[in-house]
DNA sequence: CTGAATGGATAGCAGTACTCTCTACTATCC
DNA sequence: GGATAGTAGAGAGTACTGCTATCCATTCAG
């Protein structure tokens, strides 16, 4: 197909899937002639992985081709690829860390079996766990550090359904795609879900009226 | 104090401060005389609760200016407050809801206890979830509604300690600001700890050898 | 043959979050 | 009392991002 139809199939500008190509988060279709060239299913696919990178992630056009680049890394195992992919889709804040929450950070992986002390700033996943605990100190919350506990609790029952989730559901060529897409959309799901069993809990907790008449 | 001691009290660099003045999203000091005002301990509580959503949360300008608002709604029920800062802080993606999507929540929501036929865009936050579920099924992904129900699984018992957590460390004045800080950091917690656990989890499910050695 | 579409390239534009500059002042130290 | 530093308020300017628009030569479709 050509561009108009890719852009009539994915819904996505021409002019946008041409600023695309130029940013090389689409590679170029084949050229049949100096001004035509063709664009497969695959380009289609990809466009719309990058769309939902951009819509559902809201990665920037930067984070994503750090994404597909790693994807696009066939030459290595999941386990590396989808490490690879997480350090891109985890852009932790540039604030500074404070020590404390460091100190929190690697009590915690103490606490579940990592024997050594890590190096918190060696992974952006574990630094964006540092910043987040660094800024809740910095205004006052320096318990936050008690939650990391029942969040792990809670998040192996999800990460167990994730998990089920990509076995049950994808080839193993499409294994890092579902993986990074089932973990933004995850994100964005996980989000709502939690905002609603807080306004579940709050509606038995806070109500004007201390009224304890529900739940749990 | 004045807006040098502020700035260098909180970090935050005196031409910000007075945008952030501008921008209303810090109220004005009380001037005494028509080029000094004076800033108290709350304005510096205030700034440092605007980094954090800003820096934390990712929050625009805009939006932060709205949770502040909902925050400074003093004559609501906790309850309702907190729904308006939930409101606020969750912006859906503007792309199309696919109406399979909008069946999978409104499924969802018949499962727990809904009785009745809910509408997926009175809310913010269902509209993210429909939305999520949607770019889900626009690249192919229809299954992923069958993990909303382990997700609230697992979003039971984070929720129950988000709740304890604020009835334990935090003043009834302070309950709806710990709520939108334990939201939003929260969120980046969940996010950091469940590619922990992702990452836990492929080590043994997905490494380059088939090697069934592990866990569970 | 004609007109729409295409590839490739460059320029422009809207939004965001500051940041800079300027004009009055005021406050204070010497 | 004068130099110096700090301040309020307001508008313009900046850097970056993610497109969008325009242009041109070519080419394909009817």
């Amino acid at each position: 197909m050509r561009v108009g139809e890719l852009s009539k199939r994915s819904g996505v500008a021409v002019p946008t899937i041409k600023y695309y190509l130029r940013e090389g988060l689409l590679p170029a279709g084949v050229l049949t002639s100096p001004n035509q060239a063709h664009y497969d299913d695959e380009h289609l696919r990809r466009l719309r992985l990058v769309r939902a990178l951009v819509d559902v992630g809201g990665l920037s056009i930067a984070t994503v081709r750090e994404v597909l680049a790693a994807i696009d890394t066939r030459d290595d195992s999941l386990h590396n690829k989808l490490g690879a992919v997480q350090e891109a889709i985890s852009q932790p804040s540039a604030a500074e860390l404070d020590p404390l929450a460091v100190a929190d950070v690697q009590a915690f992986f103490a606490r579940h079996g990592q024997t050594e002390c890590i190096d918190v700033t060696e992974s952006n996943v574990t630094l964006m766990l540092a910043a987040a605990l660094s800024s809740a100190r910095s205004i006052g919350h320096d318990r936050i550090h008690e939650l990391l506990d029942p969040y792990l609790e809670g998040l192996k029952i999800i990460a167990k359904a994730d998990l089920e989730y990509v076995i049950q559901h994808t080839s193993p060529d499409d294994v890092i795609e579902a993986m990074v897409i089932g973990t933004l959309i995850g994100d964005t799901v996980l989000k709502a879900v939690r905002r609603l069993a807080h306004a579940e809990v709050s509606r038995g907790a806070l109500s004007g009226s201390p009224d304890p008449d529900s739940s749990n």
